[in-house]
DNA sequence: ATATTTTTAGACAGACTTGTCCAAATCGTC
DNA sequence: GACGATTTGGACAAGTCTGTCTAAAAATAT
């Protein structure tokens, strides 16, 4: 008797909309306040809804926070999965490529929104709530480090790099593209492209030193 | 949990043992709880007193937190400077030394109690409460780069490195040795002295092969 | 237009905290 | 042993927050 519209769909929809607002709402409180210090009837306010309504998606706190780690690990998951489509296989200029991959790489994983936020959580809750980060533990940064790994022996094998440990190497990448960065990703400091593109230039130049061959030797 | 069953030990203390003991169990519950989680019957009972001598020794909670970030700051900044004493200036085996050395930096400043401390705090409070750190965050890292970039200089100049930019070497130098310890610190976990030795041998390798000379050329 | 579901505003109890006050117990010292 | 300072345990008010409940309002589907 549903002729064009399927109601479900739709109820679904507003339902999942509001839903949505309370998590992004949410997400923003637990991060600037904590989760012990983040308040309901603020996250309802910033949300747009009554804190009745809030009960009603979530339940209670501490479940809502669980809706909020899901929901923000999937989205670092996917833009990490994104991300690491966009390395140079078949580099030109490996150095200049490996650059802007690195550009991307913080601009849409470590230092976005979503990013501060994981980081602060984990930081702030990780050692009370093991079994809320347990599977991003499990399968997110190991994941992402195999991946862009295996990138790198591929660039290896191709003749661009010399890499005895290709785990070693992406750790080592990561953790030189941040090196600048630390201190204020750490204050909640929110950086320029200028200065993401300065360290990222920094942190290539001397990982090419260590890794890089001085001339390829494939066709 | 609660120390009632030896009362002698807390009454036998001297004013001034009191005021370090709380102020001991106050970080300690801090970095558990965080600021607005923290609970003043709690750092009492866990520094054996009772609350109302954490009140006449500090006031009101967020003194009790200043006082406790001094106390912090000002013992990462002797560690610092008492381990950057000990860095190889006259190396005979420069990788084995810069191992060693590197292992030392995160046992006494970076993976210890206090650093764990600092870090999570940091994190939390750092842009709420900014006045807290500024003084740490002008003379802290700023002063540590430049220290170490000094000794990468001389060892430079002395012919056992090649470095452009000291400054940049000295971030990278801590980046790689904090390269695989990252995820294990974000969870609070206790590194044994093993990891931060491969941690270290995997940092100081890397770090030469881009930075080392093939050999040194001075007497 | 009506029926059903969702949302809202507000009140509410229960629990928890902070910071203060006070009288009794205890300590260091003479 | 006595004295002054410190500590203690407990009571206390004032405030905040969570989570529930209810009846009215709004939105939605039929």
């Amino acid at each position: 008797m549903t002729p064009a519209d399927t109601p479900d769909i739709s109820v679904h929809r507003s339902h999942s909309a509001k839903r949505h607002s309370i998590i992004d709402a949410a997400a923003s409180v637990f991060c600037r306040e904590g989760f012990a210090g983040a308040n309901i009837d603020l996250i309802a306010a910033e949300a747009g809804v009554s804190r009745q309504t809030v009960y009603n998606h979530h339940g209670d706190k501490e479940n809502l926070l669980v809706a909020v780690v899901r929901e923000i690990t999937e989205r670092i998951n996917a833009g990490v999965f994104e991300t690491l489509a966009t390395f140079p296989d078949k580099p030109v200029d490996l150095e200049a490529e490996l650059v802007a991959f690195a550009v991307r790489l913080n601009q849409n994983c470590m230092c976005n929104r979503d990013g501060k936020f994981l980081r602060k959580l984990l930081q702030a809750e990780g050692s009370r709530y093991p079994e809320l980060f347990a599977g991003w533990r499990e399968h997110g940064p190991a994941k992402t480090w195999a991946a862009l790994a295996a990138r790198f022996a591929r660039l290896a094998h191709a003749g661009w790099l010399e890499i005895d440990d290709p785990d070693v190497a992406a750790r080592q990448f990561l953790a030189l593209v941040n090196a600048d960065l630390q201190m204020a990703m750490i204050f909640g400091d929110t950086l320029s492209e200028e200065q993401l593109r300065q360290a990222a230039t920094n942190a290539v130049r001397t990982f090419l030193r260590a890794f890089g061959k001085a001339r390829r030797n494939t066709t």
